[in-house]
DNA sequence: ATATTTAGGAAATGACTGTTCCCTAAGTCA
DNA sequence: TGACTTAGGGAACAGTCATTTCCTAAATAT
């Protein structure tokens, strides 16, 4: 089931979800249409699924970075390589599946407009919380607004994803880092 | 001709090139799907014509703002506060149809995909422009690396249309370019 | 005034879409 | 072993899509 939800997501990332058909779904996911209905009530469902397992690997993969046994600083700095990576080459071009849901879907159905804005707002908050720590553990200043400065950096990140798909990322991810870093200087 | 790109752009702002149908285009515009016909090839013609027709007006707006008589920092401040607007309210919602153009279709129209990193590329080189001219008149630090800078900004940027579209903006502009100067700091 | 081009619209077309139905084969339980 | 559930696939269905064709009426030119 999950390999099978990974083969959609891979699929609705590169197309879209309305540029996908369910004979793509059923090809990439090696199902006939009729069993993809077996385990699916339509197509949005599988969209819906495979957008809910991208956000859980994807948040996974960042609260590990959020874990290390470093300064707040420090994470803050891999989790920017982190989406600096993520817009770069292949993976940059594959795009991000939020991202595509906010853009094609978020107007025109609720319920992928409220799984992303979640996703937005979990994003921001563990970025305002890696501030906070750095605050608390010396390596960012006091005078930063944790808050503010997050839904900032929330955009960067974003952006960052969204000049990756274009095919326009950045070419030199450490000056990116360092740069985008100046945020909480 | 150019009111109904004006409608066209509208529409697939809002709802985006694979969900918008000729019949849509149709009403939005005030003509027959036959008609429409006669003025396009077809529908992929009439979306190159609106992504032009809206790279076009915005980057007049751009341009506007950076032939302002005021100090290179100052217009880049007006330029960051543009984008802070356009993410916000009603307007925010809409969405870029350059961005959209980006996420749900560069990477199966070649044509799409130009128009859009052209587009970017442009952004990107008024960015630096304004960086360069606030050095030379004394507002912004030699020691900020324009090229790089102008990347990262304009990556805020179009992060700034996503959420904004994704319906969770910044709620604070002033506070948000405030922040976003840090990287000319 | 008549012929001719033009702009626009209604309806028909063919392809493709998401979805359902039915059948087959394999596995499960008594 | 036999009844039964289940997973899967292929074909059929209704609807919608982009596109074309044909027709009408207005405007232009002769």
């Amino acid at each position: 089931m999950d390999e099978a939800l990974d083969k959609a997501i891979r699929v609705f990332r590169e197309q879209g979800y309305n540029a996908t058909s369910i004979t793509d779904l059923g090809t990439a996911m090696g199902l006939a249409a009729g069993s993809l209905y077996k385990a699916f009530k339509d197509k949005r469902a599988i969209y819906l699924a495979a957008l809910e397992r991208y956000q859980m690997l994807r948040a996974e993969q960042i609260r590990r970075l959020a874990e290390t046994p470093r300064s707040g600083r420090a994470r803050l700095c891999d989790l920017l390589s982190f989406y600096v990576d993520s817009a770069r080459g292949i993976e940059g071009k594959r795009g991000c599946l939020a991202i595509g849901g906010a853009v094609e879907l978020s107007i025109l159905d609720p319920e992928v407009a409220a799984l992303v804005r979640r996703n937005l707002a979990r994003i921001e908050s563990q970025l305002a919380d890696l501030i906070r720590q750095g605050q608390a553990d010396g390596s960012i200043s006091r005078s930063v607004d944790s808050a503010e400065t997050a839904r900032v950096m929330l955009c960067l990140l974003q952006g960052l994803r969204v000049v990756g798909r274009a095919g326009r990322p950045p070419d030199d991810p450490a000056a990116t880092v360092a740069i985008a870093m100046k945020l909480i200087a």
